[in-house]
RNA sequence: GUCCCUAUAGUUCAAUCGGAUAGAACAAGAACCUCCUAAGUUCUAGAUCCAGGUUCGAUUCCUGGUGGGGACACCA
């Protein structure tokens, strides 16, 4: 009852396996059924007659008769061979409208299933730069890391979402410097956070151009960052402060505008300290030393594994911790704090070699800390058109960018009446889908003015779709009509219940291949099937009989939607 | 130079660990609001980079090219 498809895959599995029996033929592989892509080819389908054919010296498309005579059970109204020797199998109708039932009593975790109940798992994502401007490439990693976090806590896992702030370094050294030119107390005179933010921001901007302009203030720019590192009670450090806070300030209500909210951060200057520990500890077992720095170096064995591994630098010269030393610590931290039995993070895909590296060497540190680790990557969002890409600059920051989006969004919206917010939603919808649609790794040729679009494959097009539905079921209780999931005497089973029972499936699917783009394409496909089913029957109609049922229907198909919508972290509006 | 990733309609993306007639959308052309939201629906036209190989069967796997992205010691 609770994963009813899972109860249906093992049904025809066992068929299968009964029937193989029969005929007397021993197999003890695995027997894939697979949902067949075309709906007219029924609801199951079995290559196994191809697979076995050779091995049995039968003509495939014979063997597969000969099997399909065989396979039986109540759920199974009909079996056929198809093509080069597939087996087809259709379901009974009772199953499908049951289903809706199932839709209609799990609501909002339909979908879900408790294959990690118990266990933790833990996901780092969306780490800024703090004094760096939030830009597109951090709204892509938030959008992916979002929809992966939702993903995992499907599985009921208990799922702490993480980010991994740096919030120390020369180029922070850098920002404060400017900031301390103009004082600490100009800060004062901007109201807001985002004006704040602006001032600080042009401060990064103008320290960095400063430290190339003018050699003579680098030693006061590495003193400033220094006390930072240290924390001495400077007024540096005051300023430091001052921003440090602001900027997470404004990542927290950033991120809290694409719908992420953090249940904890781990900070660069703590990870800094630990990894340099661990990196001396393990030096020379792992980690070795040359030419005064300290490295990894992958052995013969480790380039076996992976060709991509190559030497990389841990502590520097100066005794000071890299990146590499760092990114180790944090490893530790994570396990340490979290004691996750899974722990993902996502990063920009150029990153994705280093990562390789200073996880082949964490291994030898700690097994877990590699075993247990997963690096996800998304792609770089490459801009094609003119339009928005001159307007916004060759890095965007992501308040900009929504900005300019919501101006297309209400261009599109006529006349309809949209509040701020709602114009924000669709925004997000449009660019969380345009990221989400594809495969995460993979670059993504982003052209505003066609990616960006509001029609078809689109973010608008689902929640407009799951709108439309909740305005039907609204009209359908202002006449009094009952949703039913009693399945109409000639009721005639609809492609959308064909679909929507693979929803779990789909989910399960993308959760281990942490691919949220097959919960995107399931999806659009649905909200298709629907949309066309919609154009040319009425649903809402008090007159007839089925209406009941068409709704209950309707209801279900809203569900699923809005449940898939929720994965990739775009919000389901009641009307637009 | 070495190594990794990638290549699908004019464009942006799919294709369930080798499966059936390669799916959509945008753009192009033709229809549909006296009925539930036209950000919608229906119809038409259009694609697997090149050359080999593996097998019942290849967009998918292997080899070699070509184009694109990325990594390759003290930056992050």
């Amino acid at each position: 009852m609770y994963n009813k498809f899972m109860m249906i895959t093992d049904i025809i599995k066992k068929s299968i396996q009964s029937a193989l029996v029969e005929l007397d033929i021993s197999y003890d592989g695995d027997i894939t059924i697979e949902h067949p892509r075309e709906l007219s080819h029924g609801d199951f389908a079995t290559n196994i007659a191809m697979v076995l054919a050779k091995k049995e010296g039968k003509n495939p498309r014979e063997l597969a008769e000969a099997l399909s005579e065989k396979i039986t059970a109540p759920e199974i109204s009909s079996v056929e061979v198809a093509g080069p020797g597939f087996i087809n199998i259709k379901l009974i109708d009772e199953f499908f409208s049951y289903e809706l039932k199932v839709i209609q009593e799990k609501g909002d975790f339909y979908g879900w299933n408790d294959s990690w109940e118990g266990k933790r798992i833990l996901v780092e994502h969306s780490s800024p730069n703090l004094f760096k401007p939030f830009h597109i490439g951090h709204m892509m990693n938030n959008t992916v890391g979002e929809a992966m976090t939702r993903l995992c806590r499907t599985t009921s896992a208990e799922v702490t979402m993480i980010s991994y702030p740096s919030d120390v370094s020369l180029g922070i050294g850098k920002a404060v410097w400017q900031f301390l030119q103009y004082g600490i107390e100009k800060i004062n005179e901007f109201k807001t956070v985002s004006e704040k933010m602006a001032f600080l921001g042009k401060c990064y901007a103008e320290g960095t151009q400063a430290f190339k302009d003018n050699e003579n203030i680098e030693p006061r720019v590495r003193e400033i960052t220094q006390d930072i590192y240290e924390h001495r009670d400077t007024e540096a450090h005051q300023a430091y402060k001052i921003g440090r806070d602001l900027n997470l300030e404004y990542f927290i209500q950033m991120t809290a505008r694409l719908g992420s909210a953090f249940d904890g951060f781990i900070f660069e200057s703590e990870a800094g300290k630990i990894g340099k520990e661990i990196i001396t500890k393990h030096t020379p077992s792992v980690y070795t030393e040359s030419n005064g720095a300290i490295i990894f170096e992958p052995n013969e064995k480790d380039l076996e594994k992976n060709k991509s591994l190559h030497t990389r630098v841990f502590i520097n010269k100066d005794g000071n911790p890299t990146y590499e030393a760092k990114d180790t610590g944090l490893l530790k931290l994570k396990f340490d704090r979290y004691n996750p039995e899974l722990s993902i993070f996502i990063t920009d895909s150029e990153q994705g070699p280093y990562f390789e590296v200073v996880e082949t060497a964490a291994g030898k540190v700690h097994k877990e800390w590699q075993e247990k680790t997963i690096h996800k990557t998304h792609g770089r969002m490459q801009f094609k058109g003119q339009k928005m890409s001159s307007r916004l600059g060759n890095t965007p920051i992501v308040s900009d960018i929504l900005d300019a989006v919501n101006e297309e969004v209400y261009v599109r919206a006529g006349d309809r009446e949209l509040s701020q917010d709602q114009a924000d939603m669709i925004s997000i919808a449009a660019v969380k889908y345009a990221v989400l649609r594809t495969q995460a790794g993979k670059n993504i040729n982003f052209d505003p003015d066609t990616s960006l679009s509001f029609e078809g494959d689109s973010g608008p097009y689902l929640q407009y779709t799951y709108a439309r539905s909740q305005s039907m079921l609204r009209k359908a209780q202002e006449q009094g009509i009952e949703v039913s999931a009693n399945r109409p005497e000639d009721w005639e089973t609809t492609d959308i219940e064909r679909y929507l029972y693979r929803y779990p499936i789909v989910v399960e699917q993308a959760f281990k291949d942490l691919a949220p783009h097959h919960v995107v394409t399931y999806i659009t496909e649905l909200a298709q099937l629907f949309n066309s089913w919609y154009g040319n029957t009425k649903i809402v109609d008090a007159d007839n009989q089925a209406s009941g049922y068409k709704l209950a229907l309707t209801d279900a198909t809203a569900q699923v939607i809005k449940n898939g919508l929720w994965i990739l972290g775009i919000s389901a509006p009641e009307e637009m």
